[in-house]
DNA sequence: AACACGGGGTT
DNA sequence: AACCCAGTGTT
């Protein structure tokens, strides 16, 4: 048997129980694919069960507004996916009457679908010839072949897709693509692969010389931008002031509180010296003494504090407006945000 | 080619 | 703390 069967076989024995996998509804598909983006299948879940339950077809999708696509994607991370999502839905509403596309050439031109996507929709909802190449797959296909090409440089990507196009089964692309991800998933994992048990070992080069520790490579670039964001909370128990973000920044169109970002970490009483303090009023008072939250992002760290200012400001900065606190929760917010707020309000 | 974009699990 | 997850879009 050759890498392809032998992975397919395996695959027949000890796949997941997945709900997409039931389905060859390109919409369906594609909710899962683009939730799955960077995110493990644990996590997604949930996530997908909602979004397709809410939206059932992608012209009940289509008809969404972002607010709501975002509160539903709150926690997920990513919500660029989010609102591509929603500039798709409408797209293939209009321009292909609700009929989702099920073609490599016209998925790849869709906004959130890339050429990874593209393949996996293609060739799970009408069996396109088309080889994914994954996290998963880089790594299989790095260690069985011994590739030492950095899987994260241009060059190194073209050789691995064309490695992929090379052992995917033209006659079964669907179940071949699922079977190469799910065995790089439970089998052939990114750290202590199960070697021992794997079918493909005595074909292995990287098991055979040793190598799985060291492949794949990847060319690592992360430059983390430290960020100090003071956050003032105002409100009297009934309505809360709160910010909706713009574009250009992280949590785009998301909600959060009026913002002060500072270079350094600043006390309280340097932070009411600053100008910028100056829109919430004279004589203004802080009521707690807050901890400094730090928030990982993935090139950036927030350390974040919630100050709980005494009184509302006279007069509101753009972005700026008053909520019902009962209204929070159809607010897309940021998962620290979220956290303090849940807390705060004792939801 | 490099970087931005979240949140969470594993080691 | 480092690494990675069923990657894509922008510059």
């Amino acid at each position: 048997m050759d890498l392809s069967a032998e992975l397919i076989a395996w695959y027949n024995d000890n796949k997941r129980d997945l709900p997409w996998r039931k389905t060859t509804d390109a919409y369906i598909i594609w909710l899962s694919e683009i939730i799955l983006q960077q995110t493990r299948v644990e996590q997604g879940t949930p996530y997908f069960y909602r979004f397709a339950e809410k939206y059932p077809t992608v012209t009940d999708f289509a008809a969404a507004h972002e607010d709501e696509v975002l509160r539903l994607w709150q926690g997920l991370g990513y919500y660029s996916r989010g609102r591509n999502m929603l500039k798709t839905a409408q797209l293939v509403q209009q321009q292909y009457s609700g009929v989702f596309p099920v073609k490599y050439n016209e998925l790849i031109k869709l906004k959130g679908i890339g050429e990874y996507t593209a393949a996996a929709i293609s060739s799970f909802s009408s069996n396109e010839a088309k080889a994914v190449v994954d996290g998963n797959v880089y790594r299989v296909l790095a260690r069985y072949f011994g590739v030492d090409e950095p899987i994260n440089s241009p060059k190194g990507k073209k050789m691995f897709q064309q490695i992929a196009n090379d052992v995917l089964d033209k006659a079964r692309p669907a179940l071949h693509n699922q079977a190469i991800m799910e065995f790089g998933a439970m089998l052939c994992k990114p750290k202590k692969p199960a070697c021992g048990i794997c079918p493909v070992r005595l074909g292995c080069v990287a098991f055979k010389t040793n190598a799985t520790t060291y492949l794949p490579v990847k060319i690592k670039t992360v430059k983390v931008r430290k960020r100090y964001f003071n956050y003032m909370l105002i409100s009297d128990g009934k309505e809360v002031l709160m910010n909706k973000r713009g574009e250009g920044d992280i949590w785009a169109n998301m909600y959060d509180l009026p913002l002060i970002e500072t270079t350094e970490l600043i006390e309280q009483n340097e932070l009411l010296k600053l100008p910028q303090m100056k829109v919430f009023g004279e004589n203004i008072a802080f009521k707690n003494n807050p901890a400094i939250i730090k928030h990982v992002l993935t090139h950036q760290q927030l350390f974040i504090r919630f100050h709980v200012l005494d009184k509302f400001p006279d007069k509101l900065q753009s972005g700026w407006f008053y909520t019902d606190v009962n209204n929070l929760e159809n607010l897309a917010l940021p998962k620290a945000i979220f956290i303090f707020i849940k807390y705060f309000f004792n939801f």
